[in-house]
DNA sequence: GTCGATCTTACCGTTAAAGATAAGATGCCT
DNA sequence: AGGCATCTTATCTTTAACGGTAAGATCGAC
């Protein structure tokens, strides 16, 4: 398959959102209270299935009390400004 | 006024991207050749008047060469793991 | 003044997110 | 076995994101 990144990023995010809750003993109900979202709805979205809206994931950061940029980071040290390259490498194709 | 918070988030890190293209020296045009996201669309986001969804963010993100994590992170150091009170504190309602 | 480039806003059509509800699918426990 | 809690999936409606296009709104250069 086309291992498509963008749902990587949506499975990542998913799981990453299913710890967090796992870890403070939440279900999806009470998540959903929280939240104001659908358990339904945030069961597609721990699960990959939907492709969430920024406010969407704010509400359900806030209510897990992590930064909304905890949810998205996938890499373990992934939110350093780390500049892709600090001058060096290939800039992009700079087309214009 | 409510002030909400929601809308912030979306001022922000549409100003963010903002910066960030313009630091590149991208034009909204060139952007969306890049993402496959409309100038018009492009701008509502930066501007703040849409609420883009996860992978419209996860485009932008690697057209600009930064982590989508970048893009969201409001304060200057919001990245960090910070565990959600190491043992301390309150720990939520735990309402059930 | 008129261009040209850039950005904004408005309209329309398609697509999908989100709420509500209900129905399955688990698993656990007595 | 039955009940209970949790999660998943499906259906429906409403709302909004997104692309396309075209029309305004700046702004700077000539």
């Amino acid at each position: 398959m086309v291992d498509d990144p963008e749902k990587k990023l949506l499975t990542d995010v998913g799981r990453r959102i299913r710890e967090t809750r796992a870890a403070q003993g939440l279900s999806l109900e009470q998540l959903a209270r929280l939240t104001g979202i659908s358990a339904p709805a945030l069961s597609l979205i721990e699960t990959g299935k939907r492709d969430p809206r920024l406010t969407t994931l704010k509400r359900i950061a806030d209510a897990l009390r992590v930064a909304p940029a905890t949810l998205i980071a996938d890499g373990p040290g992934t939110a350093e400004p780390s500049p892709t390259a600090p001058s060096g490498g290939y800039d992009l194709g700079e087309y214009q």
